[in-house]
DNA sequence: GGGTGTGTGTAGTATATACTACACACAGAG
DNA sequence: CTCTGTGTGTAGTATATACTACACACACCC
């Protein structure tokens, strides 16, 4: 159960199937990590390492932050502000629509995104 | 910039002018806290409780568990788990809201409570 | 076979989080 | 004047978070 540590283990190895620059040392250099932690990391052995740290990988590594902070047990501190700020709109929203099937919120996003909202 | 301590103190001293079982002490024993650090969270000298006691605390007071705890600077680990089962759909529309003003994101609430959503 | 790069093992650290236990001083009630 | 309840001061603790520093063994290159 260590999908964060798969996660970018795996990515980083596609990547450095094709490019020498995705090594765990190099990796870890441009995140700004010791290897041995990045490593650790992988393997499961240490947990994610902080939403700061995770959002220089997602970069690196071309993944959607959001995805890597879900996998990492996180959620995005912006997104929480959001909620913070009115919290009683945000969660009465997100509770009516948490378990609503992908589509109808897909469909519920564009609508907002494309609407005079 | 003692949001949450100052208003947990108000909000108790309120219950407490017409009902005795809202001291402090009284307050701690029903959360499950020490009395000395309830004390210390109301007038800012310690950081709030942790997630579960501030909503023991939200019914004990007869508030909102989602605002006390935006109070807090906290955000309900439910609403969390939605946005990470689903980070593409939820951070999308999250950020696509967050700015409009409340009556567009109230109408929205209500269209998805009401509609075929 | 010496240098370079690779992943990883060992052994720590600093800071934050989330509290408890106990004692003290004061106020009002009987 | 003592008992009860009140808020608060002092002094801790356990656990988690988020890492660093350094060393080691192996593999490939020339």
């Amino acid at each position: 159960m260590n999908l964060f540590g798969d996660h970018i283990r795996q990515r980083r190895e596609e990547l450095k199937a094709q490019n020498r620059d995705f090594s765990v040392r190099k990796v870890a250099a441009k995140v700004g990590l010791e290897p041995s932690y990045l490593s650790k990391i992988e393997r499961g052995e240490q947990a994610p390492p902080s939403e700061e740290k995770i959002k220089v990988l997602a970069e690196v590594l071309g993944e959607d932050r959001d995805v890597l902070l879900a996998l990492a047990g996180k959620v995005s501190s912006d997104l929480q502000e959001a909620i913070r700020r009115r919290p009683l709109l945000f969660a009465e929203l997100i509770r009516e629509i948490k378990d609503m099937p992908d589509h109808a919120v897909l469909r519920l996003v564009r609508e907002v995104r494309d609407g005079d909202w």
